[in-house]
DNA sequence: AGCACGCCGACT
DNA sequence: GTCGGCGTGCTC
């Protein structure tokens, strides 16, 4: 008698697993992903463990697995587990970016007639009749839908009539959706393999149909997809051959490639400048000598120093040693670019996988990546979840991405941290890599828990230009430019810049930073701003199709006509989009080919990339984004970039506004000469003596470091301390706050009580937006150098978050 | 997610 | 006393 630990896919507590007996003959071993009975439900789970013996007294049987080969391998289960411990989960929500790509299935309750009969309307209220209603016009309705069409009460509703046994209640299948794709091929029989040309001799005065199809098969002697015979030869052809028992039709797999049709020619290494090869030398050491100290690298070079360089002879010496390896980056926008350079120097050896493919190729990327068929894998953030086997080398690009931190769902989980631990599991060597790292990456290397790389200077500028290449920055102060009656949204520095960049030729980049910068709509005449009826934000306008957007919900309206609360037709747009600078500069450039680039121009798969090789190839010589231009892109003949308004989100309430700015800046004048003229930066601001924008201005990490980290100290946050933030969302205003007040003085008492002076609560303050999807939410921030302590003395009570370590919400 | 259980107020 | 609505806790 066996039983299974399993980690089940049910909101239970994070270090929770629950004991099934194994039946007799059911192979199991850990890492199965498993069906098992939970209360009255079939839902999935994760044996975690084999054991001999039981705690539990009655156990039930596990019903089989949902993939016969398992899912989780040692690393993964241990990884899990830390996961779910650390970020406060439970094992199963930790494990979920493991799987297959739709591996995971929460069945779906439907609601049906009685055994087809009609559901009678009596001693009904008006919903349950409504609920009836339905039910007998479309047979079969899931719960969800349900409670789409006729609201939440309906749960509650529909549960009655169960119980008064009017209506059926039937659980969804367990089964994935997504499978291996399967085709229909024709092969030849093993006869006319050895005497096919024989046969097609035979045919030949019979049927000249069924003997070229013969001769084809011969010639391919690989299966050809019956769909392709059957209209080449006619299906009357190929049913004759399978009866005269020279083919057999057979199903086979076929692979969903997302690189299928692209060829990458390749390309051999550049040669390495000093710093690069410094850099991979020491890489290299570390992963050819097991114990020499952390293994985790901080490359810290400025843009276009040539990181990738050094990832790519990381990643070849990874290889040669036979081992495989992991490659993060951050934008799957960003990706195309980073995938094209590990394509073209490992030619058929790269797996990508993101959400941008459809659910059957992630599939198919994942099992054959578990099958061990690729040596590299490129992904976003979940790709530190990959089933890469022998794991040697982890890359990380642009480490300092806020978007490698899951914020949404559970885990909330960072990849950066992720990462180290794998790297701990597997001896696996990291190379993260940054600009501007992240300031605690960087303190962690300044204490020795990584090792810091530097990569100064830009490679392949020319040697005109100086001595680090980097482009001639100009800070304009927005206040004087008003002072002296300019209103325009360019300075007349970045006016006078912009005539001849284009009269050259030449490309410019005009760069604006979302947070607050877009167009709002407010009424001049009561001073009303439209807000989401949802959301506790201002609307965002947009042109074409001219709509009123909620940048959190994402709700889109008609911009109405009057006022809604004063009636006044005087509406008028404020602050700066976009839309109003691609506007602007056509109003005084007419000449020019604008292009506009962010989410709201994006919104189908493949139009980055379309908006991306068009500007690229010099159809059109202005670029017009917010952060998405920032990151990474190389545009050889950009020369000029101009930063609209640089300090919008400088005043932001959390503790990583100075370096967020400082980031984004430095990506942004990074873009500028990059090919072979030099570049030309103009960072519009009001605050030109920040110490951010001033260290961005010059893209000095060394001058914005020791300001940032010295803040740090000074306010005990990161690396100082921890955080996490507790969250809490209601519908109900008053609730929301009163629950916040309730559960943060039973915090302090306990913290009191147990004596843990050394954790900090902060709040409870308004979350923001302060309104999300029309709930109101509150949170909760404990701050320390382990304000798990305390946390961990407590229940969390219900409808509260837990986000550890979080990022920009503090 | 769904069910039991216990608590509470409205009705017979 | 009984029914139903709702919050809470448990499911191997």
């Amino acid at each position: 008698m066996f039983f299974a630990e399993v980690a089940v896919d049910a909101p239970v507590g994070h270090d929770r697993t629950f004991t099934y007996s194994v039946p007799n003959g059911l192979d199991l071993r850990p890492g199965h992903l498993v069906r098992v009975p939970f209360g009255p439900r079939r839902i999935q789970g994760i044996v975690t463990a084999l054991t001999e013996h039981s705690q539990i007294m009655e156990t039930r049987d596990v019903l089989g697995f949902v993939f016969e080969d398992e899912v989780l391998d040692e690393t993964g289960l241990i990884l899990a587990q830390w996961i779910s411990e650390y970020y406060m989960c439970s094992r199963f929500e930790a494990a979920v970016a493991m799987l297959p790509p739709g591996g995971r299935i929460r069945p779906r309750t439907y609601y049906a007639s009685k055994e087809g009969q009609v559901v009678k309307v009596e001693e009904m209220n008006a919903l349950q009749t409504r609920i009836a209603d339905y039910i007998n016009k479309h047979g079969r309705i899931s719960e969800d839908r349900l409670v789409r069409l006729l609201g939440e009460a309906a749960r509650t509703s529909v549960k009655t009539l169960v119980r008064r046994g009017l209506v059926d209640r039937t659980y969804g299948s367990l089964e994935p959706t997504v499978r291996t794709k399967l085709r229909k091929f024709v092969t030849l029989s093993p006869e006319s393999a050895s005497h096919g040309h024989d046969m097609v001799s035979f045919l030949e005065s019979r049927s000249l149909k069924q003997a070229s199809l013969l001769r084809r098969l011969l010639n391919e002697r690989a299966p050809i997809l019956l769909a392709t015979v059957n209209k080449e030869f006619g299906s009357s052809a190929v049913n004759k051959l399978v009866e005269r028992g020279l083919i057999h039709k057979t199903e086979k797999s076929v692979d969903r490639d997302p690189l299928r049709g692209k060829i990458f020619p390749q390309a051999l290494p550049f040669d390495l400048t000093d710093a690069q090869a410094i850099a991979a030398s020491s890489i290299r050491a570390t992963m050819d000598s097991p114990d020499s100290g952390s293994k985790y690298f901080l490359l810290n070079g400025v843009t276009g120093s040539g990181k990738t360089e050094v990832y790519l002879d990381a990643t070849g010496h990874c290889l040669a040693s036979g081992k495989r390896v992991i490659v993060t980056v951050p934008e799957i926008a960003l990706t195309h670019q980073t995938i094209e350079r590990f394509a073209v120097r490992f030619p058929g050896k790269v797996a990508i996988l993101h959400s941008g493919l459809s659910r059957g190729q992630r599939f198919d990327q994942w099992w054959r990546i578990r099958r061990g068929e690729y040596s590299i894998v490129i992904g976003s953030r979940s790709a530190v979840f990959a089933p890469q086997p022998d794991l040697g080398l982890i890359v990380m690009d642009e480490e300092h991405e806020w978007t490698y931190k899951q914020h949404d769902v559970d885990p909330r989980y960072h990849a950066r941290d992720v990462t180290r631990k794998l790297a701990a599991v597997t001896g696996a060597t990291v190379v993260a890599g940054s600009a501007s790292p992240d300031v605690c990456s960087y303190y962690a290397a300044a204490n020795g828990r990584s090792r810091l790389l530097s990569l100064p200077k830009r490679v392949g500028t020319p040697s005109a230009s100086g001595a680090s290449g980097l482009a001639a920055v100009t800070i304009v102060d927005m206040r004087k430019e008003l002072r002296e009656g300019n209103r325009l949204i360019f300075s007349r520095s970045l006016m006078k810049k912009m005539g001849p960049t284009l009269d050259a030729g030449e490309q410019a980049i005009l760069f604006l930073n979302r947070r607050g910068s877009a167009a709002h709509l407010q009424c001049r005449n009561c001073g009303l701003g439209l807000r989401c009826r949802r959301c506790d934000v201002g609307l965002t306008f947009h042109n074409d199709p001219s709509r009123l957007v909620c940048h959190w919900c994402g709700e889109r309206r008609r911009p109405p006509a009057k006022c809604p609360r004063c009636a006044s037709a005087k509406l008028s747009y404020y602050g700066i989009g976009t839309q109003a600078v691609v506007d602007e500069v056509t109003k005084h450039f007419p000449m020019a080919k604008v292009l506009r680039w962010d989410r709201d121009s994006t919104k189908s798969r493949g139009m980055d990339e379309d908006i991306l090789e068009r500007f690229k190839t010099g159809q059109a010589q202005v670029l017009v984004g917010t952060q998405m231009i920032a990151k990474g892109l190389h545009f050889p003949s950009v020369t000029l970039v101009g930063v609209i308004m640089a300090d919008l989100g400088l005043n932001a309430p959390d503790y990583q506004a100075g370096e967020r700015t400082f980031q984004i800046l430095c990506q942004v004048a990074g873009r500028a000469g990059r090919g072979r003229s030099d570049g030309d930066v103009v960072v519009q601001t009001y605050q030109p003596d920040n110490y951010a924008i001033k260290a961005a201005a010059s893209q000095n990490y060394d001058f914005f470091y020791p300001q940032e980290i010295a803040f740090r100290r000074e306010q005990n946050n990161p690396p100082f301390s921890r955080l996490i933030r507790l969250l809490y969302s209601n519908i109900n205003r008053a609730a929301a706050e009163s629950e916040a007040a309730r559960w943060s003085e039973l915090i302090n008492l306990e913290r009191d009580a147990w004596g843990f002076s050394n954790v900090e609560m902060m709040g409870p303050t308004p979350a923001h937006p302060q309104r999300l999807r029309g709930r109101y939410r509150w949170q909760i921030v404990l701050r320390g150098a382990n304000p798990r302590v305390l946390l961990d003395k407590l229940t969390i009570p219900n409808g509260w978050t837990v986000d550890v370590d979080p990022v920009g919400s503090s």
